[in-house]
RNA sequence: GCCCCCAUCGUCUAGCGGCCUAGGACACCACCCUUUCAAGGUGGCGGCACGGGUUCGAAUCCCGUUGGGGGUGCCA
């Protein structure tokens, strides 16, 4: 890592929602930035005005906020910073490195396919334009014809390139867009951007970039770069925005903690020293290292983060815990003494935050019974038992203390009478007044519940027993 | 087609020449605990893609093969 505190940047373009691939790229250059008391610079590329929309702008914004990557400089908009561009691309025609160009695609290819064969159509841009003095039209970077150009990569080591396969690519567009490379190199450059972290995708285009570097500042040293393999699904193809459900506010919404999802992306290509794996932000910043990346892409596996999600739901306080069940809730469930009393059998049982509400919601409303539920617990050769616990629950009920120990005791002592231990005993007293057979635990249920409200339960469920 | 990248249990990974009888986590299975479900505990299942080298010794280094991925836009 060089002397001077390294300047790093996020520079994702607003073409659709913050995915998670994007979010575990902006955490790597955060969690380096901060490691090394460096700047992390965030730059909205968006360039391309037929598919740039304002309102993913803030998406990005806020996403990140949530996973809690706070940025030191910008949001910087390329779309307002033209002039610089323009600049640079004057300065390239004036040292000979950039020139106009009219062929359109088809054009290419029909020439490769004449001068190379069939097969070779797709070599890329011929230099048709290079030497034929056009004055409009798109403009092209002129690339050297021979030589190498080698990308220093933390992760990958050094990739060269032979820079006769470079086509001559275009840095503006004929309309006068900018395009990509040139915008973000100028930007890098203009930005001081020490090290380039970014996906595996850019790879390929990277001695692109640097010959556009050495072009525009060849005193500046070259930034080091990072590129981190890309995420992929079950299929093992690139996350995609359009195919998979990516986009981080989908998981906000399924009831992930933000510090469950920075923890599980941190841990796809990375890992700790040891076999840890719950760690917190400040281990992160104080541990990762570019050089230990992996260079192989990594499935992004719910099932895991889940699990993951659910380790963190358990660490929380109870006052955590209530207040980040609160937007998955009723306001009434939210702030009643149930959620309050229950949130610590609760936590231990919810994976997903949501989870919550089909854990309480019996004692906000009658119960509304899971078929299932009814079948196995209430019918067949259970009748009998049904109604011997139920019938022996009501009338033991009037001469015990209502609470959860005294309860537990007194359906151990009903269920004794029918020879059936607790777990078999207390299942249909469970699903008359639940509706489930699965929940938080019964005896602590029933005595929030109350005695008046517990029995009703179990007369509605006996006359439909009958 | 061409260029580039990658390759350890199903998944995420540890491993950077001997500590490997390849470790951990998730998932799955069994058992224990138990008031259902969880949580927790114990155990189990399961992997170095293949072939050549190098070396006293290779999951680790080299080459090849195969497989997968990315790029190949007047997208980013």
């Amino acid at each position: 890592m060089p002397d001077a505190a390294p300047r790093l940047r996020f520079a994702p373009s607003p073409t659709g929602f913050f995915h998670v691939g994007g979010a575990r790229t902006a955490l790597f250059n955060w969690l380096v930035a901060r490691q090394t008391g460096g700047m992390f610079v965030l730059r909205i590329e968006d360039t391309d005005t037929e598919r740039n929309q304002d309102e993913w702008v803030e998406g990005i914004l806020s996403a990140m906020r949530w996973i809690g990557l706070d940025w030191d400089e910008g949001p910087f908009f390329q779309s307002q910073r033209g002039d610089l561009y323009a600049d640079a691309i004057s300065r390239l025609f004036q040292g000979g490195l950039a020139y106009y160009c009219t062929c359109s695609a088809e054009e290419v290819r029909l020439r490769n396919a004449a001068n190379f064969g069939v097969a070779e159509s797709e070599r890329g841009y011929d230099g048709y334009c290079r030497t034929a003095g056009l004055t409009a039209g798109a403009v092209r970077f002129r690339t050297p014809d021979d030589g190498t150009t080698t990308v220093v990569d933390l992760i990958r080591g050094t990739p060269t390139f032979e820079n006769s396969r470079i086509e001559d690519f275009i840095i503006q567009r004929s309309n006068g867009g900018v395009m990509f490379l040139l915008a973000n190199v100028v930007d890098d450059i203009d930005m001081r951007i020490s090290h380039v972290v970014r996906g595996e995708e850019h790879l390929p285009n990277t001695p692109k970039a640097l010959l556009l570097w050495q072009a525009l500042a060849p005193d500046l040293p070259l930034p080091v770069f990072a590129h981190v393999p890309v995420l992929v699904n079950e299929k093992r193809q690139k996350l995609s925005k359009r195919r998979d459900k990516v986009a981080l506010e989908d998981f906000r919404d399924l009831g992930i903690l933000p510090e469950a999802m920075r923890n599980y992306l941190v841990l796809l290509g990375w890992s700790l020293s040891d076999d840890r794996e719950l760690v917190s932000v400040q281990t992160m910043i104080d541990e990762f290292r570019l050089e230990d990346v992996n260079a192989s892409p990594a499935f992004f596996d719910i099932v895991k983060l889940t699990a993951m999600n659910a380790e963190y739901v358990r660490l929380l306080s109870v006052d955590e815990f209530i207040e980040r069940c609160r937007p998955f809730l009723p306001a009434a469930w939210a702030d009643s003494v149930v959620l309050r009393h229950m949130a610590p059998m609760l936590q231990e049982r919810v994976r997903l935050l949501p989870d919550v509400a089909t854990m309480i919601d019996f004692f906000f409303d009658a119960p509304v019974m899971e078929p299932d539920a009814w079948i196995k617990t209430m019918t067949g050769t259970n009748t009998a038992v049904a109604h011997q616990m139920i019938e022996g629950f009501i009338a033991a009920a009037s001469s015990t203390p209502w609470l959860a120990e005294d309860l537990k005791l007194m359906v151990e002592r009903v269920g004794a009478g029918v020879e059936l231990k607790l777990g078999k005993a207390q299942a249909p007293l469970r699903v008359a007044v639940t509706g489930r057979t699965v929940g938080p635990p019964l005896f602590e249920a029933l005595e929030l519940l109350g005695v008046e409200e517990t029995i009703h339960r179990l007369r509605v469920a006996k006359a439909r027993l009958d």
